[in-house]
RNA sequence: GCACCCGUAGCUCAGCUGGAUAGAGCGUUGCCCUCCGAAGGCAAAGGUCGCACGUUCGAAUCGUGCCGGGUGCGCCA
């Protein structure tokens, strides 16, 4: 995995008051000039505030700094006169003209007007672009952390697939998104813990250590038939010839319960020794398996983690003993109205009080669910977000008024789903029957099209919508399948730099050479277009973070891969345009650097997302 | 019947948490390679943002109600 690494610094409070407008380094911007202008935003907002003119504590929360929709608008544009008009008690237009007085006598900037209903355009110092790229490069691949999380645990779960059998494609897209989540919040500042909760306890977990046990005597020889209701997958012999290894014939000779018990270790063992290997063809490796078992088990008899988690909330008065109605609309046939155990869900924002004990006795899920959560807060994670499939949409409220009621925590977890992918090949669906293990599994996927395009492809599509992946599109070689045009942009980029090599002769070092070459003649429309879609890169991530949408960093990358192509194209016809130019070592330096941060930027993203970033691509 | 998600160009989708003239790709039409990677780029055409009310300076975005599609609906995992 190329996930960046988590960054430990200490938490930068960029929101305190007094800090703004004296927080510039001499010689280089910070990394975030949105930031920075929010930040000089409220400076002017305190004077306002000092002088009389607007009450004192006004809220900017609202207050956004961004790029304006249209260039001729300057390079900044803030909403704050028409966000705070109301508080402030003036015309949104009148409080914009005293913010802009404000804001002109701010160093770089060399223009403020007051536009449309209110919004404040600013306009900067030509030389404010070259300087900001020095700090790119300065900053490495450090640039674009951001620190919403500071250095705060955080842990994610995803996959989580049962360990009854290969991860199959329907995993993809869970598998994809709760990894790029993840670093996407490694590198906004969270101390992220990559985590997969191991079923391993239940029902299911005994029909595959049946099933296993039927491979065992296969491999001892015998004739067998796989009942309806077991598993019929080849991918159990192994597991029959592992419990021949071990114990030999004496297996069978045992009582079934006891064969069951000696059989399921192991075949969950070797169940999750192939799921690891599915996921690490993906590039997924996770911190913690978490095993559900765990939270069963009673030794010694003495009482079990859910045992002991139930006993507290029934204190707590949140379980009681009763009935629930039968769900409307259509009644199960099978409907029996019995006494159970319920969770007071309703109490926390359910619409019904849900069963945490079965009719064998047994934990429900659910049950053991809570219990994992409550341990999950109790190893010191007070956020946590659980990826799952949009089929269990259900559950979510039961499981958020779960976590609310064991921690006492507002905003604990969240929950992300996944809507479903739909199995494309030319347009066509893949016919998936899920009788006979006929189902097309992860590895399959990843040996036909390749971890990158799955993963990217899984990632540019919001995750709540249905996706269609073609397994045919998908390993196209054009500018029709993003993953390759992204990853083209940054191969290009290389490529520029390895030919710049061979012309030019020697070039800067490393990228703080480049950081010193004349970057302020990087003057050009096309340049300055891609020094402003670098420039957001950091705002991008933050937002991306908040909002937990990986995809907008695979649209970003699109964007900003189409700008590279498109200023190469513009050497083309304007030779004088191209980043190479054999006569100017000094421009040609300045351009490279450009590129360079193209290529960091485009590396960076990729890196997120778990997709390489090639060097070349013929 | 109820809950959650989706509805934006012919098709597939973005839309920066309420902002300025709603954007890409595909497809259609017309251009650009003796030139750092044409595996690329430029341009044109194409929209009642499902419908209707409401909230306000301002709505694709928030609220309510319809319409259409998906997922789920005691103890399954």
């Amino acid at each position: 995995m190329t996930a960046p690494p988590i960054c430990a610094r200490a938490s930068r409070p960029r929101d305190q008051e007094g800090a703004p407008a004296g927080a510039r380094q001499p010689g280089a911007l910070p990394m975030n000039i949105y930031a920075l202008f929010a930040d000089h935003v409220r400076a002017a907002l305190a004077a306002l505030a000092a002088e009389g003119v607007v009450p004192a504590g006004l809220d900017a929360g609202r207050v956004v700094v961004e790029p304006p929709r249209e260039a001729s608008h300057g390079d900044l544009a803030t909403n704050a006169a028409m966000v705070l008009s109301k508080d402030a008690r003036m015309k949104p237009r009148d409080l914009a003209e005293k913010l802009a007085e404000k804001l002109r006598a701010v160093e770089g900037v060399v223009r403020v007007e007051v536009a449309g209903p209110g919004f404040i355009n600013i306009a900067l110092d030509g030389a404010v672009w070259p300087t900001l790229l020095k700090s790119v490069l300065l900053a490495g691949a450090a640039y674009g952390r951001a620190d919403l999380g500071g250095g705060a645990p955080m842990n994610v779960e995803y996959v989580s697939a049962n360990p009854t059998g290969p991860m199959h494609v329907g995993h993809c897209r869970g598998a994809a998104f709760g990894d790029a989540l993840a670093s996407l919040l490694a590198f906004a500042g969270w101390k992220v813990t990559r985590e997969y909760y191991i079923n391993d306890a239940g029902v299911q977990i005994d029909v595959l250590a049946r099933s296993a046990l039927l491979r065992y005597r296969e491999a001892l020889g015998e004739a067998i038939e796989i009942p309806e209701g077991l598993y019929p997958g080849d991918y159990l012999v192994p597991v029959g010839q592992a419990l021949v290894a071990k114990y030999g014939r004496g297996l069978k000779e045992r009582d079934e319960a006891e064969q069951i018990a000696l059989a399921r270790p192991i075949a969950i063992d070797m169940m999750m020794a192939m799921i690891r290997d599915d996921l690490a063809a993906l590039n997924i490796r996770h911190e913690v398996f978490f095993s559900e078992r765990s939270l069963h088990d009673r030794p010694g008899g003495e009482a079990s983690i859910i045992d002991r988690l139930m006993a507290e909330l029934r204190a707590r008065d949140l379980i009681y003993d009763g009935r629930l109605p039968p769900p409307k609309g259509a009644p199960p046939e099978d409907w029996e109205d019995r006494e159970q155990v319920l969770f007071r869900a309703t109490a926390f924002g359910d619409e019904i009080d849900r069963p945490l004990v079965k009719s064998d006795g047994a934990y429900t899920y659910f049950a053991a669910d809570i219990a994992y959560h409550k341990d999950k807060f109790d190893r010191g994670f007070a956020r946590m977000i659980d990826v799952w499939g949009a089929d269990h949409g259900g559950y979510v409220k039961r499981m958020q008024a779960a976590v609310k009621a064991a921690t006492g925590g507002a905003d604990t977890l969240d929950i992300e789903l996944c809507q479903l992918v739909r199995l494309l090949r030319n347009g066509e669906p893949v016919k998936m029957s899920k009788r006979a293990g006929n189902f097309v599994t992860l590895r399959e996927v990843v040996d036909e099209v390749g971890s990158d395009a799955v993963r990217f492809m899984m990632i540019y599509r919001k995750n709540d919508a249905v996706l269609d992946f073609d397994l045919a599109k998908v390993i196209e070689q054009s500018k029709d399948n993003p993953v390759f045009y992204v990853q083209y942009a940054h191969a290009r980029a290389r490529s520029i730099l390895r030919n710049a090599a061979a012309t030019l002769g020697e070039l800067p070092a490393d990228l703080s050479a480049y950081a010193q070459a004349p970057l302020s003649r990087l003057d050009d429309e096309g340049e300055i277009a891609l020094i402003r879609q670098i420039a957001n890169y950091p705002r991008l991530i933050e937002q991306a973070a908040a909002a937990r949408e990986p995809h907008r960093v695979a649209f970003y990358l699109y964007d900003l891969a189409s700008a590279l192509h498109a200023q190469w194209n513009r050497g083309k016809d304007l030779p004088h345009l191209r980043f190479i130019i054999e006569d100017d070592r000094f421009l040609s330096h300045a351009r490279l650097a450009l590129v360079q941060s193209v290529a960091l930027v485009i590396a960076s993203g990729l890196a997120i997302l778990g997709v390489a970033a090639p060097e070349e691509m013929r």
